[in-house]
Order: C-alpha cells, then structure tokens, then sequence
DNA sequence: TTAATAGTTGAGCAATTATTCAACAGTTAG
DNA sequence: CTAACTGTTGAATAATTGCTCAACTATTAA
C-alpha cells in the first residue's frame, strides 16, 4: 500500500489497468474476504469443518477425534463463530457445534476440486 | 498433534466420533487444502485475483493498479502460480497473467456471497 | 455446599508470512 | 556491445498466528 515510484507508472497498460480498476471491489471487502479465506487455511480449522460436515459435535468429541486439548479447539471454533461459519447450542454440559450454512460445504468441495484435477 | 491425556477420552460420545472418524480424509489432503487457501486469505493475493477474473494483465499492470511494488506482486504470483491459480505467457519484456482455471471465481463468488448474507 | 466435568479465555512462546531491499536474469533498442 | 526496462529471487525484518498453560465460568450430581 505504498506509493509507487514515477517509473513504474510508465510501463503500464494504462487503458487496461483503468478499466480494471471500475471492477475491483472496496478495499475493505478484500480484508474481510481474506478473513474469511485465513479461517480455510489451517489444517486443524479445515478438520474441524469437515468433521461437522459429517454431523454437529461437541467440544470434547472434536477434541478426541483430532487428538488436539479442548483449548485449541475451543480457540479455533471461537474464530469460526465470529465469522457464522458455525452454530451452536449448549445441552446440559455439553456445547455442540454444527455448520452455519451451506457455503463451508461449497468451499471445501471446490477446494478439493482444485487439488485432485 | 500431542497425545492425549486420558480423562479426555472419557467424556467423549464414542461411537459419534468413531463415525465421524470413517469419513474423514487423510492428514495430507487437509494440509494441502490449508496450502490452497491459505493463498486466498491475504488481500494482496485476493485483489491480484479479482483483478485477473477479469482480464490478463502483466506485472506491472497488476503493481500499478494495487500500488504495490512489481517485487511484492511478483513474490504473491509465486504462490499463486504453484497451487496452479494462475497461468502466464511471456510477450517481449512483459509477462501477463491470467487465472488458471474458474475455481478462483467459484471459491471467490461464494465467499462473497457468505460475507453478504 | 462441594466436587467433578465441559468449555472459554488471556498471556506468552514458537513458527509462519508479507513486504522491502538489493542483486540478478531476460528481452529489446540503439 | 551497452543501456533501459520487465520480472524474479533470496535474505532480512516486522507482523501475524496456532498452540500451551493456567485461571476462570457454567452445569450437574452428591
């Protein structure tokens, strides 16, 4: 985000680069996309995603699935609730989790796409 | 991925996790996935991406238009260029860009259309 | 009430990463 | 050839981030 020295401006296609430009979004819509996209990019975050594809799990049932402490868990499903990618419900002791929508599914599905073609 | 302690496994529901277990995909296929969108969850990399949807463009151009140095772009097009996001061409001096494929646009779209629900 | 279990949270540490800088390679023009 | 330009690359730095640890809250049972 800096400024750009004068020669780089002279070796641009200036008709291409402005007509670009009218398509590009608001610089804040790439932030929260990114933050968005960062929750996809750990592993531990992608198991948990995929492991409630499969059916809503409490904390501890993650926990001993992915062989990780309750901490790190509950960690990274706080980051995953602040963005509504999951929901949840408390039934006695336990919380459950559950995906917030359909979108996880999508992403995940097309990322795999990528990977095996 | 440290080893569990044992009153962990105690207050797991078991067969839950068991099936949950069947399903799962192997550790590497999640961490390639993480490598994937990891490359997704950084604006820089997301408006270079935007900015390909809609047409080829060079280095420069993409330097230009995000106000970025052509070593910063260039650097991000590494990344982009080997998780197979982007092709390129050499033309004389210049060397344009373009997506690789339309999972960019899929991927993109619906993380839009998460943040704007 | 006390004890036990499930879950959350904040601080701190180790590892990852985006950018800058400087040097280098490839192409074109004179 | 040299000079100018586009683009790439490696090292270094600054910022981000995932996990652990310890302390805490909430619910249930005795």
């Amino acid at each position: 985000m800096n400024r750009l020295p004068m020669c780089e401006e002279e070796c641009v296609h200036e008709s291409a680069v402005a007509a670009t430009k009218c398509g590009m979004l608001e610089e804040g819509e790439y932030l929260d996309l990114a933050d968005l996209f960062k929750l996809f990019g750990d592993p531990t975050r992608l198991m948990i995603l995929h492991a409630l594809e499969q059916q809503e799990l409490c904390v501890c049932d993650l926990a001993a699935l992915l062989n990780l402490t309750k901490s790190a868990v509950s960690h990274q499903l706080k980051g995953l609730r602040l963005a509504n990618l999951v929901k949840f419900r408390r039934d006695g002791q336990n919380v459950y989790y559950a995906l917030a929508d359909g979108h996880v599914r999508s992403i995940i599905d097309i990322g795999l796409e990528h990977l095996h073609e």
